[in-house]
DNA sequence: CAGAATACCGAGAAATTATTCCATATACGA
DNA sequence: TCGTATATGGAATAATTTCTCGGTATTCTG
């Protein structure tokens, strides 16, 4: 496979576990997304995520079904259909996002600010 | 400068922009490192972080004054010598590395167990 | 005096991540 | 029938991040 994770996470300290799970440029944002619990197909996602290609959040959401944030269902029709749903492991992930997400609300007139536009 | 950031912070959207601020591989452990408030030098953080090499957590220091998260004070003597401290802004991210910190110590078993040491 | 510690930074290599482009296969609507 | 939408992934390239090595300068210790 051409993306493969050498090490996919880091278990040698508890912070750089949960950081290696979701430091990636669009995992949190498509955890943000999932997060009713709602299926999701990669092009709604792709809808939602514009700035993102379609190439970068399927390879994010395949190792985040690997590391079992994500379920994926593939339905065996044509056109091809597929669907992405929040797990368990994945929604207890949501209080770190939503903490995230405050801030950035919180703090981003200042760095906008800071650096910009 | 041979390290510089290209796009500081990203402006999009909150959660990118609070991720932004923390991805880089040892901000999350050096905001850990510094939460009492009490100055630190750069030996110092290396010792707590021997992972990581010291021009890494230079560099990633470097970014977190620009960013206010901490400030650095230079002691104007030979040998040289220097001193980290978190800022206000950088405590306000406590919550979340905590959070993060939490998480992986709850989670870290099963990890281990699904991706073996 | 030789070597370690101190902080810092340049340069290049290596590793990781993201982007771009192309190809597959099929059904539907104009 | 032609173009669009659908999901996916190979391959090459680009961009970014981290690592490794070496060099600056000075004080202190053995």
């Amino acid at each position: 496979m051409t993306y493969e994770k050498k090490i996919p996470v880091d278990l040698d300290c508890p912070l750089r576990l949960t950081m290696s799970l979701i430091e990636s440029k669009w995992k949190s944002c498509l955890l943000d997304e999932l997060r009713s619990g709602a299926e999701m197909r990669p092009s709604e996602l792709h809808k939602c995520l514009p700035e993102a290609t379609p190439r970068v959040l399927d390879i994010q959401l395949k190792e985040m079904v690997e590391d079992g944030l994500v379920n994926k269902t593939i339905f065996p029709e044509l056109p091809p259909r597929s669907a992405y749903r929040i797990t368990d492991l994945g929604k207890s992930l949501l209080p770190i996002i939503d903490s995230m997400l405050n801030w950035g609300k919180e703090h981003m007139e200042l760095f906008e600010k800071k650096y910009g536009r």
